[in-house]
DNA sequence: GTCTATACAAAGATAGAC
DNA sequence: GTCTATCTTTGTATAGAC
């Protein structure tokens, strides 16, 4: 399977944007790992900037596409959501680790995502959730309820660098971890509520 | 109250580099937040890095220097335990809310840090807590354990420019709910021991 | 100790040949 | 479309006057 000169220099720059963030990145890293001249990546791109909106657009919405379309379906249950959700975040990360501190870091300095955000505000007040909660007799706010979720689901993850190297964790053992912790949290998420 | 200049420099070096990270950060605009000419920055510091360092140092132990004083002491009960981080972290991150981005997001990248955390070890295996949870007939593990508290607590604060942005809570109530999961993550966390 | 001026280095962007 | 060479800008470091 051939890449185009384009899908390489893509795909190069998903990789170092994503382990380095915005500012740390050089564009001639990105050349170079998409095995291409430098020169080429302004041709096509234009700019390191124009580059970078198109690897955080599909990041953010590789790591946030997945939380509406489940909180917001009346079909599925309280805890048939945290199943799916906490399941599907995990088999995700566990192949993107580095994703969620990529967009959570980008958010605090990207003027377009932030609008972006604010535009879809897909995330954004859950009524569906707020009145399962209550038809379940739980006063619980939705967004304590999210909140708990993603704590405990992403921040794992975020950390795991500090972890693995003061060695309470190795970097073997680390996905197996994650697996069973995959199992518990919806548990967990449940107890949270009152 | 007069500071020095190399003071000057220090306060506006942490401000900056708190916010934007290492590599976001320009030296001149520390030069400039400080009030001083950029050459005396060179002349305190020697260079970026080492300016760096010092606040980097300084942000990582105020961020995990209160965990194994409390987490080592047998004389405190796991319940003490939970409350006493959990608020102690609370008070420290509402006054710092980005340190836990700012320290995670640099251990990724930081030799002298990774170095720093592997001697230290002080994060590293909790012979006491996996006792006191013996003890009390819990199989969790202590790295479970720590993982939640530090989960429940710290993430949200991570978190917080993604959905001050979303309009999922306003900058202004932020405190506040802050302060009320206060309250209840002790439970939460207890919770999750089996 | 502090500042001005400036050198030096690195990184992003572009012109022009092929 | 792709490359080499080069320009521009910006960030880092230093020399030397006061």
């Amino acid at each position: 399977m051939e890449l185009t000169t384009e899908e390489k220099i893509i795909e190069a720059a998903r990789k170092i944007f994503t382990q380095k963030g915005f500012s740390a990145t050089r564009t001639r890293d990105i050349a170079e790992e998409a095995g291409i001249n430098l020169a080429l990546l302004n041709y096509y791109f234009r700019s390191k900037q124009n580059l970078f909106q198109i690897i955080i657009e599909e990041k953010f919405d590789e790591l946030f596409g997945i939380i509406n379309p489940i909180l917001s379906n009346r079909e599925i249950s309280l805890e048939e959501k945290i199943e799916t959700l906490v399941t599907n975040y995990t088999n995700l990360l566990l192949e993107n680790e580095d994703l969620p501190f990529f967009v959570l870091s980008e958010i605090k300095s990207n003027e377009f995502i932030i609008k972006r955000v604010k535009q879809n505000a897909e995330i954004l007040s859950q009524p569906v959730i707020e009145s399962q909660l209550k038809e379940r007799g739980f006063t619980t706010s939705s967004f304590n309820f999210i909140m708990n979720i993603m704590s405990l689901t992403l921040f794992p993850f975020m950390s795991k660098p500090l972890f693995v190297s003061s060695g309470l964790i190795k970097e073997e053992e680390f996905a197996r971890f994650i697996t069973e912790r995959k199992k518990d949290i919806p548990t967990w998420v449940m107890n949270t509520l009152k």
